[in-house]
DNA sequence: TTTAATTACGAAATCGTTTTCGTACTCTTC
DNA sequence: GAAGAGTACGAAAACGATTTCGTAATTAAA
């Protein structure tokens, strides 16, 4: 009596095991008086369906995959909160797969996931534009995924971004009317979408208002903390005149943040700065931050029900009823650190 | 050839499918050849076991659930990386559950894994202390599983925890050294083991230092945001003479700060505060928020461990290696919050 | 040389479901 | 009352691995 299964069910109900089976699975087959009796025996005995031979037999796990760069983040974390809470509705298992932000390390988990262990997966990628293979791998073989936030636009799947041309542009003009001189754009990569539609907003911002190339400053923080701490310093050091910052991340601002902290560059009076940020307490710091913030909640939601239409139709975008690329727009928060 | 299995596998190669499982597993009852041969079409042939088929006969899941009550918080996600660092390393899968700190949500949860879906479970209770029916019947089951700051200690399982009596204590001091007169403590609930042993700590404080229990107060703030809101704003108004606050998480904190934000109050001039806390950004804040922090990282890390042994002992926990009781040590920064 | 042990493999059972057939039995219908 | 339809169930074949036996062929030991 160690563990319950269907044949020690079957066999204390005198019924066999395919009756029993199509009973709990409410079938017409069987006769409402049965299946009472079965169902009532299941609950009282705690009969509880092993998933791995359920699973095998359906060839359909229940569960899908989140492969994220960071866990520790806001964004990614609201997101995964809005994932969750449509997961849960139809009663999906939610598997989490963080990469660092290495593309290798992302590779070898998609690749892994192409054994059958999801039904589906959600995305934001941490790969470089130049390999895409474990992508295609995934279209062969007909699992359905789609992208969020970081999306992979030579592939062909469903997507859930949001505005970032033109959340860039906002928060530049933003800047550029705070009478900033110089304008820097604070990134981690030039490899991920969202963030380099961020930048083509910047840049066109800088554009139309014709402010000179020599102005506009690109830095690449990249992913590594305490480097990228060594190079947003260096270039803050000698501080340009009237300097804007628009940081595409949230972690590269804070950082901003203990950096002018420590060589004394007052914000926003020396230094302007506005983020991409889901931050709790952006209004809370000294002096509040600017930023423009995400439906992180909302993205999620939105990936997961456009990854469940998918599963449903067996990873044919054709077929899906919804629209398959999703564009949400980000809220600008103008605060203190951008104050003229 | 849509899906490679083992037996196509095996056809290729003129071997028997368990001659080829064998040399998969590199058994000794295989030749070298026969292995070198047989790992080389698997890999050529893109072959990945079907892990359904596997868990049902091996009865394994290579897979751990992580049940907590939210996830979009500092702590809980940092709990997580380090969770994910150990399990990455022993190639197993984390399924994540969050309880919205709902006690039958957790029950459910947890009732549901018994069938078999993981190997063992890591849990950051919801539940309140009257009911374990859950938990027994995790241990009846043989399922392991370890328990990380939110512990319920009536349960023999192992547990992952801070040292939050201690800290409580160490940072009611630091309030009543920095001249409080009147001393709060912020809760979600008097249901949570790692709460109420802070608050241990805050009332032995108090008493040593005789403060009049008329100048103690016990708030219970709930997990409704907004609920929580008003009740702290309610406990505020009217201000108690030199307010000394001891926020037991980190939420209840950055509400205070909103708060006293809008209804003026003036920190630390007015109002002194201190929080648990995994905020990044504390000592950003205005003013700098003191916080006791705990090691969050290792918490998830080290209860990934324990939990993983327990599974390698079938959940003996007398045969460990390790003492199945861990305590960790928070951290105590003094900032300007609760500068005198 | 005979027996025993070892090596290297294969047949088939097994894990616990789901699903496809097949089939008694009852009920219409003409 | 014969044929057809419908009802309610059971036997057995999947699903794709792992594992237990069994056994030829070779080698070693007596």
């Amino acid at each position: 009596m160690e563990n319950m299964n269907i044949k020690k069910l079957a066999k204390e109900l005198n019924l066999s095991v395919s009756t029993v089976s199509k009973a709990l699975h409410d079938s017409y087959e069987i006769k409402a008086e049965t299946k009472e009796k079965v169902l009532a025996l299941a609950k009282q005995l705690n009969y509880q369906p092993n998933p791995f031979a359920s699973s095998l037999r359906r060839n359909s796990s229940k569960t899908i995959a989140v492969v994220i760069p960071e866990i520790a983040h806001n964004f990614f974390s609201l997101v995964i909160n809005g994932i969750e809470s449509i997961a849960e509705e139809l009663k999906y298992h939610v598997l989490i797969y963080i990469t660092h932000e290495i593309p290798e390390k992302e590779e070898q988990i998609i690749r892994h996931l192409l054994n059958g262990r999801v039904d589906g997966i959600l995305i934001s990628s941490s790969g470089t534009s130049n390999n895409n293979a474990h992508y295609h791998e995934l279209v062969q073989k007909g699992i359905p995924f789609v992208f969020f936030d970081r999306a992979n636009f030579e592939i062909d799947a469903p997507r859930v971004i949001t505005d970032d041309y033109q959340a860039g542009f906002q928060a530049t003009e933003h800047l550029i009317k705070s009478q900033c001189k110089h304008f820097a754009f604070l990134s981690l990569s030039n490899q991920m979408s969202a963030i380099n539609h961020r930048k083509d907003g910047f840049l066109a911002a800088l554009k139309q208002y014709q402010i000179q190339p020599d102005n506009i400053h690109l830095i690449e923080a990249g992913t590594d903390e305490t480097l990228s701490f060594q190079i947003i310093r260096d270039s803050l050091q000698p501080l340009p005149e009237s300097m804007g910052i628009f940081s595409s991340v949230e972690k590269l601002a804070i950082q901003t943040y203990h950096i002018c902290k420590e060589i004394d560059i007052m914000i926003p009076k020396q230094l302007k700065i506005i983020s991409f940020s889901n931050l709790p307490t952006a209004a809370l710091l000294n002096p509040a931050l600017s930023t423009l913030t995400q439906p992180a909640f909302s993205i999620g939601k939105e990936a997961a029900l456009l990854l469940f239409q998918s599963i449903k139709n067996k990873g044919k975008i054709q077929q899906m009823t919804t629209l398959p690329h999703i564009i949400l727009k980000s809220t600008l928060f103008i605060r203190e650190s951008t104050k003229f």
